[in-house]
RNA sequence: GGGGGCGUAGCUCAGUUGGUUAGAGCGCUGCCCUGUCACGGCAGAGGCCGAGGGUUCGAGUCCCUUCGCUCCCGCCA
């Protein structure tokens, strides 16, 4: 065991001049051939017994790494010796000394000597284990996440945690080293409309009102821009009452506030921009990181990659070949483009998979997707005219169309999707991925980052028959203020084609973070408001405070917030958020070693105002 | 709230078309072993097969219900 992010430690201010330590002169990482001859002095865990009968091998581990240590029937300390099992927690004082010649063990960096053992003192020994410690067997979450503590000492943990620190240590130095300041924002705030859920406080001192926890320190950051302090940032923990996914913590996780004054988007993706690569490229392990994020508009990502979160190691980009159906002898789809102008033909390219077992594949993996199928053509030696079905149907000439607006040829695929655009991208995006993944098209071992820009400020509620904003309120609509304050109602046309300064980042896939350039006029926030159907005493009720600062003297401002621990997971090459917290929570919000959340005493209730209405159980 | 997967020894898993006494590895207990580093060898303990109900002469296995974990959809500006 060697924690690749663990420093050595200094132990000289352990050693006072009268004889060692209570519990260690050395740490388990820190002997080497130079120290043969030393009494020394080790605390640790036992990580491993090897008793030969004769001769007793233990490998004591501890944060710095691992160390042999030895006892014989000539040793004092060889009947205590017997005695250990793993993960006892003991004292071991002993002489080091060179392993006999033929047992080096080369994979250890204190591999060359061993310890002799005099004296074992135990400090903290161990019952039998819910969750060995040893080997790379893995164990379920729930006995994971209820001993921790025992999942924490494995090694991958372990160095996950640490790089974890490291990381944000980086981040830290980056961010200063770019002039911007950190700052602390409170906990215990107020319950904000929009977005996601609160966690709810109740207050002892206000019956019937409640504190909210930030579900990010958003109105904050921008306050303190208006505050006039010009660069901020923020390691932020964000609280939100929403449901899980692998790469979404329940409950709460933390963000790099990231907030500037007198700026253009462009000046914030300059600083964010090194800051994200420097950052990738120190502790990404050599992996190539993206050396100018390119811009991708929303609407192209939609279009080319079916999301808004586009894996460009992936270099399939879907076209429309609506043309080359249009009125053709595929009735299924020529039907649907005639029924609604709206309606198109999108393509999946499938470079590479110019076969029908992989056709079918993909066609049976839909039906599983709950779709009725995925029409096709493929090329091959011999059939330059497009096999499959769908091909037959439309004739030669307009096959070749699409071959060569795709540029496929022999030993190519290609997959469609029709309909209207709106309902069927998020599956064309889906099938895009899974020709990619099958095809083994996406290139692993990089980081591939883009900027998603020009977000819809305005999108149409469906449900509600009303304009909604489409994503952040607080974000500066992409047009000039005059036009804007000029917009009426009947504008629909208009007000849904517009764009809002708003931005993310996307690094293989994975939606990094999410940012704007703020709105800072209160008459363009009115209108904003209004245009989603919220009249002024709503706004006023609800970003009162935020209005006012508004109203005086409010630098245009903007930022961003990437996600820590997606940042983490991504350099820890992890799958799971569990695998780069510290203590994390299982999927329904339980802390399953600390038993949150708990009932608290009927006192406490009485204290807080409150009385329970706890739901029927069957 | 909805859908998929999983649930058999402390842990990881196997368990045939339903058939007698449910297996293996790791761990644990005991014995043997002086150069291992996933040490090795012998012996042993350890099971409400997640729970409840049903079908059957007979259920770990088939059916229904339910609980737990997990992944996904909804949700997450």
């Amino acid at each position: 065991m060697c924690f690749s992010a663990a420093s050595s430690l200094n132990l000289q201010r352990f050693v006072g001049t009268s004889g060692m330590h209570r519990y260690r002169s050395h740490t388990c990482g820190a002997l080497r051939e130079s120290d043969i001859g030393k009494d020394v002095r080790m605390s640790g865990w036992v990580h491993r017994v090897r008793d030969h009968g004769g001769v007793l091998f233990i490998d004591l581990r501890d944060h710095y790494g691992l160390s042999q240590v030895v006892a014989d029937p000539d040793s004092p300390a060889f009947k205590a010796a017997e005695k250990l099992r793993a993960e006892w927690v003991v004292r071991v004082d002993g002489k080091v000394r060179r392993r006999p010649s033929g047992t080096e063990n080369p994979d250890l960096p204190t591999g060359q000597i061993e310890v002799y053992i005099t004296e074992i003192e135990e400090l903290g020994p161990a019952g039998d284990l819910p969750l060995p410690v040893f080997g790379d067997q893995e164990y379920p979450e729930e006995i994971r996440l209820k001993y921790r503590f025992l999942d924490l000492r494995r090694d991958r943990l372990h160095a996950n945690i640490m790089k974890r620190g490291a990381i944000i240590d980086s981040i830290r130095r980056r961010m200063k080293d770019g002039g911007f300041f950190e700052f602390q924002t409170p906990i215990l705030t107020a319950s904000s409309p929009e977005g996601a859920r609160d966690y709810l406080v109740p207050s002892r001192i206000h019956p019937g009102k409640f504190y909210a926890l930030p579900q990010a320190p958003q109105q904050f950051k921008q306050l303190t821009m208006i505050a006039g302090f010009d660069r901020y940032f923020q390691i932020a923990p964000c609280f939100r009452d929403e449901d899980a996914r692998a790469d979404r913590s329940p409950g709460e996780f933390y963000q790099l506030d990231i907030e500037m004054s007198f700026v253009t988007q462009q000046d914030v993706f300059d600083a964010v921009e090194p800051v994200l690569r420097g950052v990738f490229e120190e502790f990404g392990g050599g992996k190539p990181v993206t050396p100018k994020f390119p811009m991708i508009p929303y609407a192209v990502a939609m279009r080319e990659y079916g999301t808004d979160k586009p894996d460009v190691r992936n270099p399939i980009k879907m076209q429309n070949v609506s043309e080359a159906f249009r009125g053709s002898g595929f009735k299924i789809f020529a039907n649907i483009l005639a029924a609604d102008p709206k309606n198109e033909v999108w393509a999946i390219p499938a470079p590479g998979g110019g076969n029908r077992a992989f056709a079918d594949r993909m066609n049976s993996w839909a039906q599983g997707e709950g779709q009725p199928g995925l029409g096709y053509i493929f090329w091959r030696e011999g059939e330059e005219g497009g096999a499959g079905p769908l091909g037959k149907n439309i004739g030669l000439e307009r096959t070749k169309q699409i071959a060569d607006q795709l540029g496929l040829k022999v030993g190519d695929a290609v997959f469609f999707a029709a309909g209207n655009p709106k309902n069927f991208v998020k599956f064309a995006g889906t099938a895009r991925t899974k020709v990619g993944e099958e095809l083994n098209l996406i290139a692993k071992d990089r980081f591939d980052f883009c900027w998603i820009v020009d977000f819809p400020m305005y999108e149409f509620n469906e449900e509600e028959k009303k304009i909604d904003f489409s994503h952040n309120p607080f974000s500066m609509p992409n047009m000039e203020p005059e036009d804007f304050l000029k917009l009426d109602p009947s504008d629909s046309e208009k007000i849904l084609g517009m764009k809002a300064i708003q931005y993310d980042i996307v690094c293989n896939g994975i939606e990094l973070s999410s940012g704007a350039i703020r709105n800072h006029r209160p008459d363009v926030m009115k209108k904003a408001f209004a245009i989603a159907g919220y009249d002024e005493e709503v706004l006023e009720e609800k970003f009162g405070g935020m209005l006012r600062a508004l109203s005086l003297g409010a630098p245009p401002h903007g930022g961003i917030a990437p996600g820590i621990d997606r940042i983490v997971m991504l350099l820890c090459g992890e799958e799971n958020l569990r695998e780069v917290v510290l203590y994390p929570m299982n999927q329904r919000a339980e802390d399953l070693m600390m038993g949150a959340p708990s009932e608290v005493s009927p006192k406490q209730l009485r204290e807080l105002h409150i009385r329970l209405n706890l739901p029927d159980k069957k």
